[in-house]
DNA sequence: CTGAAAGCGCTTACAG
DNA sequence: CTGAAAGCGCTTACAG
């Protein structure tokens, strides 16, 4: 019913070695069986089997991409990089999630046995590393898309988590802000301690260390973004800023923040992480560290495509930099005793 | 190097017709010899290779989705619906965007011709209406997710847009609004008509007939939202109450509300359409018409394993309701001389 | 420059 | 109940 390769070479009157020459550019041939064959197959509109392909060569022209959910907020941008680039090259992209738990895993596992894609792009599920890890070991190419600084045994494209603290810091600093509260991000991830800590070195090294009843752990949700600041009320703290560990915490913060009658950025300035859509929505729109996650998918897919190409896979983390966004949730620190201006 | 079925067969001293057979559970085969097969394979761990399998059987398991944008705020929930169904039914998901005008529509093309998956799950990327039609035509299963209101000539999963503006308006009616301004989607999209048809035929079973001046052409931006307040303030134009096409302007109308000094909900109440995590965020929280995305990806998905099963694919769309959810962007009109309670 | 044949790893009549 | 053989649609030594 489809039409094979066995039809174009009986048409063009020659062999299926001929044709498959001709499709793919392989040896010396006449040019003009080579241009005979080739109107036949436009003729026919012939396109090879992808699956006899695969079988034939030994592989499948798919890459895989494992995430642990599609609808984070930034997900997006991320999938987004890598099918652009996958596409490109003229490849697939067969998704998969790991929204059911052991049941996710067996069904995946099967997948890799059954090889049904040639490489694959990870952003880790929790508590998949040792598992992903194994499969890198017995010889699958894997790149990581990390998004919380696992520092694993196998390529990965990283940001700058540390750096991100400190441009944050640096900014607030500038504007005259001294005691900030920081909502941090969940506790045991990598990605938390190193903003927490380009955040607080500095501040050390401009001379003002945190308080630590200033540091409250959060969750990356917007409700404990709230909680954070309220905390910080309730205990009688006095705070002129926040850094929150993503932009959901930093717009609850902003919402606390106001509604007791506190004006952001002049009485709190605020900072986020991530530079998500909402970030340029919130009321007023929030300064916040981007980070560049399309970019981060684009890179780890090329990393793929090239090791595909012949290129080895960089043994060394792949870093892209965050960039400070600078909207208007921040501002310089009023004068405490403002001074009418002379004039 | 990977295990074959033929090891398989070596090891267990079966044929591998046999093999395939326990595989498969097909034909008689004694419960020793299947048992003593059962266990090569564990011991092996043996999986079959996808790719021969497809071969041989002429099809891959494997779907293939097709997407506008990976970036639209509600684009995570409907492939998480569609990955959930998929992956729980042992299939894959082979994932292509639009990112590239005439470029992806090659590529895609081409995956279609190289049989890459059985069957299609799409939101249709703008105005590929005609040729996913004929790949329908020609026999490629399609199931299309219905964002718009195309009413394709083939299987398809819609939602209630014209119930969901009734909605809307009679939720506004109820709270004594009888002057919305509309903020509308694209002209071009069937939906936008559709929500200001029920919207509107709900406000003249009211005996209101809606002010042609109320109603502005928004492009689903939070900017358009913005500017359509702006336009009837400029203008002059009394409101109470606005409808916004989507969440994102919604969100923009309220901003551009309150910036002029007015009180949302009690001003001017304001009720969106999609309910994306956003909705959640806004000051205030925002009313608005949900729309079960996920259960959108999930029925077509559904549609699509149904009929690989053998279930005929429904002529006739798949609709699922819409659902009002009130938050805090709306409240009832205050009397316009309010009286003080007596005691 | 070109083709016959084997092979990729399965499934499926067909025979027994 | 079980197996030998052909076939799925390609690619790739090997010969000529």
């Amino acid at each position: 019913m489809s039409i094979t390769i066995a039809d174009v070479a009986a048409r063009a009157g020659v062999s299926k070695t001929t044709v498959s020459r001709v499709l793919n550019g392989k040896g010396e041939l006449d040019l003009r069986t080579a241009e005979r064959v080739r109107q036949v197959i436009d003729e026919l509109g012939y396109v090879p089997s992808a699956r006899a392909v695969g079988l034939a060569r030994g592989r499948t022209r798919i890459v895989g991409m494992l995430v642990p959910s599609l609808t984070w907020p930034w997900m997006g941008e991320v999938l987004q990089g890598a099918v652009d680039v996958v596409e490109s090259e003229g490849y697939g992209l067969l998704l998969f999630t790991f929204n059911r738990g052991a049941e996710s895993m067996q069904q995946f596992a099967s997948q890799v046995s059954s090889q049904s894609f040639d490489g694959l792009l990870v952003i880790e599920p929790e508590g998949t590393l040792t598992f992903i890890e194994q499969l890198h070991a017995r010889g699958l190419p894997v790149v990581l898309i990390d998004d919380r600084d696992k520092r694993p045994q196998f390529p990965s494209v990283a940001t700058t988590n540390y750096a991100g603290g400190e441009s944050a810091a640096r900014h607030l600093l500038e504007l005259g802000r001294r005691r900030p509260l920081v909502i941090t991000g969940v506790e045991r991830f990598g990605c938390t301690h190193e903003r927490l800590d380009g955040f607080r070195d500095t501040y050390a090294a401009a001379g003002i260390e945190l308080d630590p009843r200033l540091v409250f752990e959060g969750d990356f949700t917007h409700e404990s973004g709230r909680r954070g600041v309220q905390y910080a009320l309730d205990e009688r703290l006095d705070f002129d800023a926040v850094f929150a560990h993503n932009d959901l915490s930093a717009g609850g913060a902003i919402q606390a923040v106001r509604e007791t009658g506190r004006n952001v950025p002049n009485d709190v300035s605020v900072v986020g992480f991530d530079d998500i859509p909402y970030a340029e929505h919130t009321e007023p729109p929030l300064t916040t560290v981007h980070q560049p996650m399309r970019q981060m998918g684009q890179a780890a897919a090329r990393m793929l495509m090239g090791y595909f190409g012949g290129t080895p896979l960089p043994d060394t983390p792949h870093v892209l930099p965050t960039t400070l966004i600078v909207r208007s949730s921040t501002a310089p620190k009023p004068a405490p005793h403002p001074l009418r201006p002379k004039k």
